[in-house]
DNA sequence: CCTTCATATTTCTGTTTGGTAATATAGTTG
DNA sequence: CAACTATATTACCAAACAGAAATATGAAGG
């Protein structure tokens, strides 16, 4: 129950469903999302954690960044199942698709050094 | 993403997902819900309004009876699959297991008349 | 129409949550 | 190792939320 009940918060905030409908495209790392979300750092940081508390993402470190990326589920067959879904739904919703195509333009190198 | 978000705060809720998985066996009315949560009366209309907003079930008057059951989803493609995913999902928590092991002792003859 | 009863709504309270600013941590580089 | 940088953690605040007590609503039945 409370696996089921953790990965249905994490997808309670619009917020971290935009963060996992953007790693649906590619692996980000936590600037890349600031910029594109528009949030402060710690924010992210902190919604990063509760999607990974939840089987939803993992990270990877690549020196100083961290590379967060989506599961493959394997964890919790809730997680698996809602990723699946999340796969079709909400593509069409203005909110996403603009942030998706912005997304070319979000890049590292461009952002950071300037936090 | 408005209705999606609702969807998933919906079942966010330990009380409003065991308020679904009853409602799975049999429409039951508030009274019964009550006795079979152990909440306060007011704090199950509360969950129910929410959980009607979201899609997820609908009312019937009876007399002063409003039995509640699931809907078939059409309202919202994501609580028809949330729905349909929760025939299967958390059948063997013990907190849902023996909350519907019990139902057949919930009737609101045996309940109401007592608030 | 007055009472009773099931449910809904309102009001209030303690807790949780999303956010930021400030600070700590841990790689990287000179 | 000193300076820098990307991320994590901490501390704090305002808004949202789950809960109960009190009250309102509205359908039945006398």
């Amino acid at each position: 129950m409370k696996a089921f009940i953790k990965v249905m918060k994490a997808l309670s905030d619009p917020n971290r469903v935009k963060i996992v409908k953007m790693l649906q495209r590619r692996s980000m790392c936590v600037c890349e999302l600031q910029c594109a979300l528009g949030v402060s750092q710690p924010t992210v940081s902190k919604h990063l954690k509760i999607l990974e508390g939840a089987g939803l993402v993992r990270s990877v470190k690549d020196g100083l960044w961290v590379n967060y990326h989506l599961t493959d589920g394997s964890i919790s067959p809730y997680a698996a199942s809602l990723l699946g879904n999340l796969k079709h739904w909400l593509e069409n919703e203005p909110e996403i698709s603009e942030l998706v195509e912005r997304l070319p333009s979000v890049r590292r190198e461009e952002i950071c050094n300037r936090n």
